[in-house]
DNA sequence: AAACAGGTAGACCGTTCTGTCTATTCTTGG
DNA sequence: CCAAGAATAGACAGAACGGTCTACCTGTTT
């Protein structure tokens, strides 16, 4: 009992994105993995354009979750959970099917700003962006916003480095370095 | 009087690609901007791909050169010119023509590891990491390798920031950033 | 002058891709 | 049981792309 065409069109095209990329992945490809028929591609979906930006925000969606629910796991003070930040990258970054932050890819496949799917990478950094500058106000910085930012250029960083050498030493680093500006911050003995 | 045309071919392909990205740049729009008939190019390189590759590599050349020289015009200590790498990094994210890192955006068309285009992009990381771990060293730092290390996850995570925000922010906040690791690692007062 | 090397223009081929259309089959509610 | 909506398979059109090929031109060297 499948869940609904649309859905399985989502889910399967995210998966292939994620993993050849945009433009490398066909319509034909998707309907074929997703045993969905043409027409019914298109009565869901305006365009290819239109189930990338769809297929982007459910990843977004997706990602989220998972990753936000699995750092709250790891640590329990809000320093701690800063620091687990970077211990759940390190696991993402050595998992088999890493192949970099699909978002990133999406604006680097689309280089205009006025792309949907440069919107909707904009969207996910600013969401990792606020979440970090959130963790670092429950965790009693002086200066949240430069702490956060300072930790989402670290992840971010973190990310380009690992889909280059697929190693989780980037991240192990990232960690580092976030501790140290921890300490500075005075919220890490 | 052309240098050859084999440089003007490189010199196109590695602006258009820059620009455009590559999938998105076809063989005839370099040719006709390259002023370049097809049969020359395909008596220089043996493929686009082979194309892509050796225009890569011309635009690390060219990078390397252009961005260590100016930022060893911008300082006169090695403490301060570890900084002056993120100065000059926000006055390249508000240039026009800045559209993220190429060598990046090679690595997300091409996300198998065995590609020559990602190749390109590993060496030009490793690159930018060398350069940062010897600064490292000149300015005294007691543990080159980690601050260097971290000073490039800095580094690349300003230029991912800067392609989605094309402001010159990310690389202000990594200057920030770097000054709090150089004073913790005692490089700066 | 003649031979030669390198470049040019552009037709051409086979493939791939997005998106449309038709005719048929499946599913489901009343 | 049957009618209506949804999904299917697959052909098809139109365009773009990478790459090959032929015929012609130009400047240099011997």
């Amino acid at each position: 009992m499948p869940a609904s065409r649309r859905q399985d069109l989502l889910e399967t095209a995210a998966r292939l994105f994620a993993e050849h990329g945009f433009q490398a992945v066909g319509i034909d490809r998707i309907l074929k993995e997703a045993g969905v028929a043409k027409m019914t591609l298109y009565k869901h979906f305006a365009s290819k354009d239109d189930l990338i930006r769809e297929a982007l925000q459910f990843s977004d969606q997706a990602w989220q979750h998972a990753f936000w629910s699995a750092v709250a796991d790891r640590a329990d003070t809000p320093a701690g959970r800063l620091l687990a930040v970077f211990d759940e990258l390190a696991a993402w970054h050595i998992s088999d099917d890493y192949r970099g932050c699909v978002f990133m890819h999406a604006a680097s496949e689309h280089l205009e700003t006025a792309s949907p799917a440069h919107s909707v990478a904009c969207d996910h950094h600013q969401a990792v962006r606020s979440k970090l500058i959130e963790m670092a106000d429950e965790a009693g910085a002086a200066d949240p916003e430069a702490l956060g930012a300072s930790l989402a250029l670290l992840f971010e960083g973190a990310n380009a480095c690992a889909q280059l050498c697929r190693t989780d030493n980037p991240a192990k680093q990232a960690r580092d370095a976030a501790a140290t500006l921890l300490r500075a911050a005075e919220l890490l003995v």
